[in-house]
DNA sequence: TAAAAAAGAATGAACGTTCACTTTTTAATA
DNA sequence: TATTAAAAAGTGAACGTTCATTCTTTTTTA
């Protein structure tokens, strides 16, 4: 128990560590030796955890993934209607990255370049599927524009990481009312 | 004569190279070494026309940026209404990301990690201006939602940022059609 | 032939990973 | 319960490799 629970604190230092110093310096800027620094920890003790440097940053990646598609579909139930459901998923969505922005920009960080492993990317996108089913649904009922995911997704979704980006690097500083009128932005640009 | 003729050559030689390898490695996991085979070059070369590895990627997005921007506003003139205005400007854009695609990745994996400085980012961001200064006239004549640029920006030109990279992943194929629903998808998000 | 450009070899620093060892925890024994 | 042996977790130093950059020599240019 107490060994366990110890295990799990260290391992949870060098993800944070991994976030934090990734973000600041990129991936391959980010020597073990200071991620077991920021953790506490000797660099031979991350081997204990993760096989290699690669395996750790995909470890933390999907971790990272999870913990922001959980955050996503929390509040969400199958049966509520298309619409509800969508500006639940969305917000909770626009909510992540802005609170939890270390983690979302970590993820954005992975997204764009060729740090983690091809396997790793597919697994993650996996994690979107209730919100692909959502659309699916929409479809159906005849009140989402029958357009391909990709572009649902990119009218509606990737303008939050553009918004998260800016205001990380203090260039704007995002209210309540722009997450407002994003949410109508998104919605219109999708709805039938 | 033939001398600068040689050196603009070589150096254009290095910045194909440079954006080929961190476009498939990122910035930290391409070495020196590759870059200058991949250019048919010495290592030793490269410190004749850039003063360091950073300087390097630092002029490379400067001048990737500027094809960028240059490519967006060609067409455009400055005495167009802001409704035709932005129709070219926007499809240029959505053109140079998706034929150039090698360049609009370069510049996305710079804008989302910290590999450039930060006064590279901040010359880069200044290339926006026409954009910027159109969706002022725009407000100004009661046509655009009086909102930041920086939700304008999210709601129109973000999305094809996504686009582009799920294209270069062969996750989805862009056809004409796709570019005109995001384009009037981009459009009802911002005019009044 | 002098100067500029380019090349390849050399260098020192930094990296990921491993190794030999120590400390801590667990379990067994009496 | 106290003692101790086995196992697990953790460590700092060291290894081999790779890297950016520099140095010395060669080639090209004018």
């Amino acid at each position: 128990m107490a060994k366990l629970q110890k295990s799990i604190e260290k391992k949870n230092n060098l993800v944070q560590a991994t976030i934090e110093l990734v973000n600041n310096n990129g991936f391959h800027a980010t020597p073990i030796s200071k991620i077991a620094k920021m953790a506490n920890v000797s660099p031979a003790t991350i081997y204990l955890y993760f096989e290699s440097k690669q395996d750790l940053v995909n470890q933390v990646y999907l971790e990272v993934k999870e913990a922001f598609t959980a955050y996503a579909f929390e509040t969400y139930k199958k049966d509520m209607s298309v619409v509800e459901g969508f500006e639940i998923v969305w917000k909770r969505i626009a909510d992540f990255k802005l609170k939890e922005c270390k983690q979302a920009l970590f993820l954005a960080q992975c997204d764009n370049t060729p740090i983690i492993d091809e396997t790793s990317r597919e697994e993650g996108i996996k994690h979107l599927q209730p919100l692909l089913d959502l659309w699916q649904r929409g479809q159906d009922e005849g009140i989402i524009k029958p357009v391909s995911n990709y572009l649902l997704y990119a009218y509606t979704i990737s303008p939050l990481a553009f918004l998260m980006l800016t205001q990380q690097r203090g260039q704007f500083k995002i209210e309540e009312k722009h997450i407002e009128q994003a949410y109508q932005a998104a919605w219109d640009s999708i709805k039938l």
